[in-house]
DNA sequence: TACACAATTGATGAATCCTCACGCCATTGA
DNA sequence: TCAATGGCGTGAGGATTCATCAATTGTGTA
């Protein structure tokens, strides 16, 4: 060893895992990577150190001599080059152009609200923000980050749950009010216009959950892309939606929407942010997604970034 | 950039190098990379922190605030990382089998009387000298090491020169009584047997030098696949070898060999140290080429190591 | 004795990395 | 002013490295 050119430095990543667990096991899973790589990443380590690192104790294994005097040095190493890298981050050094896709609704409802902290940490960081119906985010390619309601688990990109939601009817007072014997039924609803912003699975849903008899025949429908639109609907006495019980609060507040039913379910869907492959390893998109995350209380979620 | 998950450590290496030279040109250089793969890598590194580390100034580079920053941390975890490798070369700690393969000329002449030197540091590497003949250093696919006479330049596998060679014609003092006349010039050898451990082109090559025609019709010829059984040859009396003038200055000492003919030339091929490209970034077989350059001189030639 | 756990191995497939060829821009010198 | 040169950037390709899978060994536990 004459000079560390011929050092894989890749596998020192994964020395310091091992070493700190003293485990191949759990540094896997803490890198994310089967057991069988650490193991072929030790061994190339090994090699080209010319010592072993580590040795068999019954099932484990544990640091040698040599090992624990090179994990010394490698993991301090490693937390000063990771120290200088957050230093970079902390102090807005951060730059470059941010693409974030996502529908009206959450524009409007959550990040409208919230993105000035965002901006404020990195003004280095150029946002573009771009409004897309809920299905186009996922067929954007040249976005970072989008933000979509849906099931979650989209094809070729890496995706997180953001938050849940309990969605429950919603209308205004006047359309309430102008319905003969009101809402006290689940089936009362076959009367007024549903207003859906996917393609009907979350009426459905809430009337199978609802114990009630689904409204295929007798009620109207009437979809829209996006969930706010449909609130602004219901807020205009079109119909009923079926929103987020805590995105409208204000509306309820202010005496412009009522929840008629007393019970929410749990959304089939959920908010999810996707991050594109290309993207994710890049400085920015990270930090925006650690930022979102830790907004919605998902700090769990920053763990299983690639 | 919350962990350095997903930072990608081979950059590293090339940007320390990169901001140690301000020049991406001088990094590829020390490196062994090309322009374009330095480029490369400083932009995968500059994307995953999310800022730029240099900035153009003119034709050349310098490095930015961030890339100070940076550059600093990461020179300074990268030579606690090589001095701790170095510390476990020089600690004696590297261990595991060594196989090295040379003709029995080089182990008689040079090795067997230098490799305590070698052993004496690195205790924990078990060598295995195998003596095979010349080419078939070339041959064989399970050593790590070899040494070999030749004009350098195998398929397969790094080499370097050890050391060029002069060699002159040697025989024995009786041998060179007993020819009427003497050997006062090069054509006398034609009535010599003139020993080969080649295909005979260093006699060739000799002739030529010497003005005089070569011996193709009228010498007899012996040829044996080592330069050490040559000389052993002459030491008997079988006839001349054309051998380095310095390898059997021993023999010279005691009276054993002479020298006819004052003058000495550069053999065609050289003495040459070889690596199997899979040993190449063991650390045994670096510590031996590095060990095995320094004795001859030749620590230039240790930069050519991939 | 069977089972689960941890690490290892070799072969295969995927991702990364390097190079090549070209392009760009700034400096140099005729 | 116009090549010529030197240093860096870019995109496509091919080679090396890397990670995974599946099977194996060896150790401890029920």
């Amino acid at each position: 060893m004459n000079s560390l050119r011929n050092l894989p430095l890749p596998t020192l990543r994964t020395f310091e895992a091992a070493a700190r667990h003293q485990s191949f096991t759990r540094a896997a899973a803490e890198l994310a990577l089967t057991d069988s790589a650490v193991s072929h990443q030790i061994r190339r380590l090994e090699e080209a150190l010319g010592c072993s690192l580590f040795e068999k104790s019954g099932r484990s294994v544990v640091l040698s001599d040599a090992g624990r005097i090179f994990a010394k040095a490698v993991s301090a190493a490693m937390q000063d080059i990771l120290g200088a890298a957050l230093r970079l981050s902390d102090a807005g050094q951060v730059q470059g152009r941010l693409d974030i896709a996502c529908p009206p609704m959450f524009a409007n409802t959550w990040l409208a609200k919230n993105i000035h902290e965002f901006c404020h940490d990195h003004p280095a960081i150029e946002c573009h923000i771009r409004l897309v119906e809920n299905q186009r985010v996922h067929e954007l390619s040249d976005i970072d980050v989008g933000i979509s309601f849906g099931a979650g688990g989209w094809a070729d990109r890496w995706s997180t749950l953001l938050s849940h939601v309990n969605i429950t009817p919603v209308c205004s007072p006047i359309l309430f009010d102008s319905i003969g014997g009101g809402l006290n039924h689940p089936s009362d609803l076959h009367r007024v216009t549903l207003l859906h912003w996917d393609d009907g699975s979350e009426w459905r849903r809430w009337f199978f959950e609802a114990g009630a008899p689904g409204a295929d025949q007798e009620a109207r429908h009437l979809y829209c892309s996006d969930l706010g639109m449909a609130i602004d609907l219901a807020v205009h006495g079109t119909g009923v939606a079926l929103v987020s019980d805590t995105l409208s609060g204000g509306d309820f507040k202010r005496g412009i929407l009522i929840k008629p039913f007393p019970f929410s379910i749990d959304a089939f869907g959920g908010w999810h942010v996707v991050c594109n492959t290309a993207s994710i390893h890049r400085a920015g998109a990270r930090l925006f997604l650690r930022w979102l995350l830790t907004s919605f209380g998902r700090d769990i979620a920053l763990e299983t970034l690639p």
